[in-house]
DNA sequence: TATCCGACTTAGCAATTCCTAA
DNA sequence: TTAGGAATTGCTAAGTCGGATA
């Protein structure tokens, strides 16, 4: 198909581009009061017809310091260093025995002994840029399998149309998958109930179909009439047990678990031990595909050592498979980095067993990603020069092209490849069709897809009116629902056309890069002041920023809503209070109320009924408190051989208690609170309880924003860690407040490479 | 040129562990 | 001391992207 011309017809209203970094982006229509902010902020809505509650906002959830980090703080270190050559690389390696005293919190002082940074090979001061060979030795013990099928007790059956039914084993295990999920999300699927059930019944057939308790054959045809809850009921039952073992059985059991799978954790990489991740195979269960995934319930069946394809180094000994059983394959591959694969069933895609994270093949290739993502800075006002030129372009083409850049480059879009009619309806830049976008002149677009887990993007968009001109021409009919926005695009085409300027550069660097940028510029704003935890809060300020940039989203808890109704309780509680003493100021000075009209406008805060609810729960809680105190102490003298108190004694106190509740309702009913005390001291307190309420309402602005932004994402894959190990030394957070022990380890070649000057 | 496949990164949810407040 | 909630780790699904294949 030749390239589209476009006609000076769609250009009647071509106005001069706008810079990228002036896209704004605007808000929802259930808050548009609220300030338009720039790039990095935005707002999604609560879906509707998503299950999932999602939303995405910008404040920060205060982390409180812990005090007895602070008592734990002396650390007498002692450190030996002893100095060897590696084998391999001739690459200095340090074995350090760190020897440490703690003051614990008992205030007694503990030693620990830890082997850290054994055998560090710091790869990061050579200059290691060969990505084709990945080794030159490898050794490791191959996989780990899961446990064989275990047959539930001959009393956990399934029922069938109300009768309990006997099942084959392999029969049972899959049923069993079902019934352990009974109360998920998953088992309320239609679609997953049908595949689920499409597997089971095949499966069934292979292994010889139901009976009865008289060995009759049971024909399973319905799945309405499969009852699974005594399977559930089991599996629950073994949790239970599971959870009530006491400390030392669970230590136990752990240390047998550590032991068996020492082996597999560890390789040895060119002479070097490195971690390995995933040693243990996937085990068979049901597929738990992301949204409206067609293939989601079905069988993920066992994998066989047959199956497998082990790469480990030439001349080095072959993990032994599984008595009885081969490996599918055995090769010596330094190309690739990893140490086994298989194929999955349910997409035939394969599965790898990797390096851990903080391997140094996972360490190189992080920083490689991050250098790459430094050097666009070098291109990208180029790049972003000619992408404003081209939208202009006369070339359909070129014009889609340009659009794509300025979205994946100003929304931070996924590039977006073609997928099957057997995977969920997801979309990136590349995929987006014309029901993902809605125009509003004069140049306002709403997105609204599933991206990446089918994670809803939902945002108003304020564009160049060029953009936005574009995407009603890529949009003009006889385009409809379903069509392409970008019928001439696809990932390979755009980044084809971004090597040009780069080498190495794709869609996918621009999300790396901008991320980056957010976060070293919404760091650079952060005032070198305050306290340790005041500092963590403006960290974590960034860091949302970026995460909302990327839309990493988490699913609301399901007790989210719980614990929000328990706050908010908390506050009404702490407003009523407020209105009792500036009731009681009004008792003491009447004329007040004349004088100072601002300081009692707040005073129909709450309604009648809503102070009645604060009275009565207090009272409530009170009653509770007492008559445990009360069972408590009691238990506690007749242990010690003592005289119980008599009841009269609690049942006296919660008469206190009911007459003070009475009061409060007499307070509520006739709006007057008898004046205690002096003026001065209850404008002292108002003043206090009005600090109270403040606080405790952004604390749960905080807690209601952080409820569905992951920040996790971002700080493990988008943002460069150099620029967290530098806000670390600049700022003087210690690195543990910033880092997890496992990003510790992931980015240790960032911590030990970047310092306060740091540069982006 | 389109499609598939292999290799690897990115991602959210589930399970486990840790911490804090009562 | 313990329960419950937050933080962290583990698991594996779902992307990107380059190169092979049809």
């Amino acid at each position: 198909m030749p390239a589209r011309i476009i006609t000076s017809d769609d250009e009647d209203d071509l106005m001069p581009p706008s810079r990228p970094s002036t896209v704004k982006r605007v808000k929802d229509e259930d808050d548009d009061d609220a300030p338009v902010v720039k790039k990095v902020k935005k707002e999604s809505s609560t879906p509707k017809a998503s299950p999932k509650v999602k939303k995405a906002t910008t404040t920060t959830k205060v982390k409180k310091e812990s005090t007895t980090n602070a008592k734990k703080a002396p650390v007498k270190k002692t450190t030996t260093t002893t100095i060897k050559k590696d084998p391999v690389k001739q690459q200095t390696v340090k074995k350090t025995t760190i020897k440490k005293e703690t003051v614990g919190a008992d205030g007694k002082i503990k030693k620990e002994e830890t082997e850290e940074a054994e055998d560090v090979y710091k790869w990061w001061e050579n200059d290691n840029q060969d990505d084709s060979i990945k080794w030159e030795t490898l050794e490791h013990k191959g996989v780990m399998f899961p446990p064989e099928y275990e047959p539930l007790p001959k009393s956990v059956l399934m029922k069938y149309d109300g009768t309990p039914v006997v099942l084959p084993h392999a029969a049972e295990e899959v049923a069993g998958f079902f019934g352990a999920m009974l109360e998920t999300d998953h088992a309320k699927n239609p679609t997953f109930q049908k595949n689920f059930f499409n597997d089971f019944k095949a499966v069934l057939k292979e292994s010889g179909g139901a009976k009865d308790k008289d060995g009759n054959n049971v024909q399973i045809k319905a799945f309405s009439k499969c009852d699974f809850s005594d399977m559930y009921a089991h599996f629950e039952k073994m949790r239970e047990e599971k959870k009530a073992m006491s400390a030392a059985e669970k230590k136990a059991i752990k240390a047998e678990r550590d032991k068996i799978e020492e082996p597999f954790k560890v390789c040895l990489l060119n002479g070097r031990k490195e971690q390995v991740g995933n040693f243990r195979i996937e085990p068979p269960g049901l597929f738990r595909g992301r949204g409206a995934h067609p293939k989601t319930g079905k069988l993920k069946r066992r994998v066989m050592p047959e199956q497998i394809t082990i790469n480990i180094g030439k001349g080095v000994p072959v993990p032994e498979p599984p008595a009885g059983h081969k490996w599918g394959e055995v090769r010596h591959d330094n190309s690739v980095a990893w140490l086994a694969m298989w194929h999955e069933n349910i997409n035939n895609s394969i599965k790898y067993v990797l390096f851990a994270a903080n391997s140094s093949l996972k360490g190189m290739s992080d920083y490689k990603k991050f250098e790459k993502a430094r050097e666009l800075k070098k291109h990208v006002a180029t790049i972003r020069k000619d992408y404003e030129k081209e939208l202009k372009s006369e070339a359909m083409f070129e014009r889609q092209r340009a659009t794509a850049m300025y979205l994946i480059d100003v929304l931070a879009l996924r590039a977006g490849g073609e997928k099957g009619d057997d995977e969920a309806d997801t979309v990136g830049c590349c995929s987006l069709r014309y029901e993902h976008i809605t125009l509003s002149p004069p140049n306002i677009v709403e997105f609204d897809f599933l991206g990446k887990d089918s994670i809803r993007y939902h945002q108003e968009v304020e564009v160049s009116p060029q953009v936005f001109k574009n995407l009603r021409i890529f949009k003009k009919a006889p385009k409809k629902v379903g069509d392409d926005i970008f019928d001439r695009l696809d990932p390979s085409v755009l980044n084809k056309h971004l090597q040009n300027y780069m080498p190495g550069l794709t869609a996918k660097v621009f999300r790396t890069y901008n991320a980056s940028k957010t976060m070293d510029d919404q760091l650079a704003l952060i005032p070198n002041e305050g306290t340790v935890a005041e500092k963590l809060v403006k960290f974590n300020a960034a860091n949302r920023a970026v995460a909302i940039l990327c839309n990493h989203q988490k699913t609301v808890s399901k007790t989210h809503g719980e614990s929000v109704g328990k706050i908010e309780d908390r506050i009404n509680e702490v407003v009523w209070q407020k209105w009792r003493h500036k009731r009681m100021l009004l008792d003491l000075e009447p004329k007040l109320l004349k004088k100072e009209p601002k300081l009692f406008e707040d005073l129909d805060e709450l309604s009648k009924e809503e102070k009645t609810a604060c009275a009565n729960r207090l009272l409530e809680k009170d009653s509770e408190r007492w008559t445990k105190k009360f069972e408590r102490d009691n238990e506690k003298l007749v242990a010690e051989k003592q005289k119980p108190k008599p009841k009269s004694e609690l049942n006296a106190k919660l008469k206190d208690l009911a007459d003070t509740n009475k009061q409060y309702l007499k307070e509520i009913k006739s709006n007057k609170v008898e004046g205690k005390g002096t003026v001065e001291k209850l404008r002292a307190q108002v003043e206090k309880l009005e600090t109270r309420v403040t606080t405790m309402r952004m604390q749960l602005k905080d807690k209601e924003d952080n409820s569905s932004v992951a920040l996790g994402t971002s700080k493990m894959n988008y943002i460069d860690p150099r620029l967290t190990v530098k806000f670390s030394k600049k700022y003087d957070v210690p690195i543990e407040k910033l880092f997890t022990k496992t990003l510790r380890d992931k980015f240790q070649w960032a911590i030990q490479s970047a310092d306060e000057d740091w540069e982006f």
